[in-house]
DNA sequence: GCGACGTTTCGGAAATGGCCGAAGTGTCGG
DNA sequence: CCGACACTTCGGCCATTTCCGAAACGTCGC
């Protein structure tokens, strides 16, 4: 880590460190204030890494430019960069990055309608960081919370026993819980402004969903297809209809 | 964009709403990307309404210099402004707003160990919102968890029944809860990296610690100055040591 | 080794945005 | 009605930043 920054004659001199509070928060919430790196940051929110081609192009600027912005954000401790061949994979640097850019989008979408043609994919069903969120993502959370296998309110959420009857059922372990890590959280959705499931179990209903061919991680974007199969089964399985 | 910039006042024509995705967050973030703006959010995030003249004064910048600041950041949707007498009032425009804040002082001093002179009052106690952060409200926590009066992991929080009663027993009500809040809420905090309490329970202790004397907000800062009535009872009700 | 490719650095043009002096609007107090 | 005050708008200066062409670097396939 120490040494990708000193590689680069690029070396910013100011050490984030010696700043006082205010700036390093200008610092980081610059990166994300303009749109060729917000670009980029929403096309990593799903915390997959990609190169730094994938990114400028996702960005709609030169490689060269993309190249300046990224070493911004790795210096700003937002990203890390892992060197593979001849390719760069630079990935959000924790998922506390990634809810940070949640919050901001929670905000930056409270005060307008979400209408645009070209986000209703998106807000159909989008992967974030480790889970699902969009229609797809509350709608789960929904019937889940409905049918009374798991508890969701903004203070947090919890497993009850007939979730955990219900998830054993279906095949997602919801009984080992890794201490360190939230395991049930609630998390705004900022497209339906209600909540949807993450943490650990969030993280396994979606692995679980694309093992089983029910989605599919469309190239080069948060964005998820559902399958015909997953269609069907979201419904079987979850009493949840996604045509409406 | 050029143009519309250049002619007619100061409104913004090209309105948010028809903006990408992208484009929104990158405007929000932008607010905050400018270190004036920064510092004047840091000290709104207390939750408190300041007049342009502090802001501006806080910020270290001339009176016209905040006014096209704080435009900017009503635009955005982060601020509401409300006008009395010849004054007028800025606020954040909604807790969201302090919570995407928090996230992004949780990203800023991540990376980083805060040593800082001029942070050390802030790092000892200060509000947040509407509840109690740095050591002061991180170790009113972590008593209220040690004594079994309050759970609190990273999923979510809750009061126990010995809470309640100890809560009624010191005169904070922890039984009425409206149901449209977050009760109690951990929150983790920027400067101590632990989690402190937020929420409806938040609230009421910060405000209840105020009404008893126990702490006195500092003027025109997110500081509060713990009183020695305050550290005696500190230690008296929650066991709590501050001189460490 | 060679050329193709992905990525970065350099350099300079252009745009953006912050900043303040000066001037304008609106409010309060006498 | 007047001046004092809080705040905003206007206009221009200046620093920062974005952007891309050109070129360099390192890796891969042949």
């Amino acid at each position: 880590m120490a040494e990708v920054s000193a590689l680069a004659g690029r070396r910013s001199e100011v050490h984030i460190s010696c700043m006082t509070g205010s700036a390093k928060l200008a610092t980081v919430a610059a990166c994300a204030g303009d749109p060729a790196r917000a670009s980029m940051l929403q096309l990593l929110m799903d915390g997959r890494a990609f190169t730094a081609g994938e990114l400028s192009s996702a960005a709609g600027v030169a490689a060269q430019t993309a190249s300046g912005h990224l070493f911004r954000m790795v210096d700003a401790g937002l990203l890390t960069v892992a060197n593979q061949g001849r390719h760069r994979y630079y990935r959000l640097s924790s998922p506390l990055v990634a809810q940070m850019l949640e919050g901001m989008m929670v905000v930056a979408a409270a005060n307008v309608v979400m209408t645009g043609p070209g986000n209703e994919a998106m807000r159909k069903a989008r992967s974030c960081y480790d889970h699902l969120a969009g229609r797809l993502g509350v709608g789960i959370a929904q019937r889940l919370v409905d049918a009374g296998h798991v508890t969701l309110t903004d203070q947090g959420g919890e497993v009850t026993s007939s979730g955990t009857m219900f998830f054993r059922r279906i095949g997602i372990d919801a009984e080992t819980t890794p201490s360190h890590r939230a395991f049930c959280r609630p998390c705004l959705d900022w497209s339906e402004r209600r909540y949807h499931l993450a943490g650990v179990l969030g993280d396994r209903i979606m692995h679980f969903c694309f093992d089983e061919g029910w989605i599919r991680q469309k190239p080069k974007s948060r964005v998820v297809d559902i399958t015909p199969l997953g269609t069907r089964k979201f419904r079987e399985v979850f009493g949840l209809r996604l045509d409406i």
